[in-house]
DNA sequence: GTCTATAGGCAGATAGAC
DNA sequence: GTCTATCTGCCTATAGAC
């Protein structure tokens, strides 16, 4: 599809930012195209002009909410140079999604992974291996400058903050306490570190 | 309904059986009177017979579901003084489920939260209210006897470890990993403590 | 307790006009 | 790009026979 040069508002960006938040907050299964047609004032049948079905669509959200991720940790490591620093600020990625009531996107789409189309379970996966390379880079950066000491291996450090972040926000919104996830955050990553002697 | 004595497996039982392993694997939007029905042998009708609408179908899963938590913790209390043991004989339980390939049943629950009706939404609450009030006893009591050691309060580790086990299996789930759910419950428990001196 | 039959609605999707 | 109109199928649920 065509588009604007930049600041893009056309139909297609709308579409994924209606169906973005519809599927965090009430799932892919809660979601359908009437829901995010009627929000948009357009029919289904436009819909389906943009996105010619629901897997397509699917898979579309799960792209730019991966390259808004991976942009986000480009930001991260333009801007912070301490790796705990890199941590808290990962931590709080997550927050913000879970401020606008909303589940991780790819942590929502992990529970009803089985009745996704394959091409969405295979970028739901390569969304936690990306977090996962990024999170363990950092993670020996800080072990390599002394600012972390880890118990166990990067790798597996790293699997823990990602699913130990994702678990906080899935028990977290139930409550709708922000307070109860930041605790679990700072929990998980403090036990992660042991304080540098 | 009528029941008879004992080694009941009436149809209100089996129906819960496949209802059950159905949520816990594609989650309650996922799930269908029919499917049920159809794994069954029996008619949709007569699934309304034993249970009036997938709301109350709903509602009697977790109800068992959390019964059947509740008697494996009371087992383990039983069974084991021990307070390191039992964490590992608690998260042991998320892995059994996890083994089947099924999401804890309130896991998958609390994700689709919006999307349900109150009486299971404050279910889903209960549930993890109550895995929370015997973890931070059993942690409580681990940190009186010496066998545990703190970095937080008891209720946030309790808290922590609910929500990392659950997050643990939610992401080794897309991944049909055991041993990165076996990993991360163990880096959890042992971030949690400190050795005893 | 289970069935057939059916209601009434919403799902995802398509054809074709504008 | 968006519309109206429509299709087909599945959904939850109910009525009433057996």
């Amino acid at each position: 599809m065509a588009r604007r040069q930049s600041g893009d508002a056309d139909t297609a960006s709308k579409v994924l930012d209606v169906a973005e938040r519809l599927v965090q907050v009430n799932g892919f299964n809660g979601f359908s195209y009437a829901d995010a047609a009627s929000e948009l004032g357009i029919t289904k049948a436009a819909l389906h002009y943009h996105f010619a079905g629901k897997a397509e669509l699917g898979e579309a959200l799960i792209t730019r909410y991966g390259a808004r991720f991976a942009a986000a940790l480009g930001a991260i490591d333009t801007e912070i140079t301490d790796a705990p620093a890199k941590l808290d600020a990962y931590a709080d990625l997550y927050l913000d999604v879970l401020r606008n009531r909303r589940m991780c996107l790819c942590g929502m789409l992990a529970a009803e992974y089985q009745t996704l189309p394959k091409a969405m379970q295979d970028a739901v996966v390569r969304f936690f291996d990306d977090n996962e390379v990024w999170l363990r880079d950092v993670l020996q950066q800080g072990e390599r400058d002394g600012t972390l000491h880890l118990t166990g291996s990067a790798n597996e450090a790293a699997r823990l903050i990602i699913s130990g972040l994702e678990g906080a926000m899935l028990v977290a919104r139930p409550y709708g306490d922000l307070a109860r996830f930041q605790a679990a955050a700072r929990g998980l990553i403090a036990g992660l570190t042991t304080a540098p002697s």
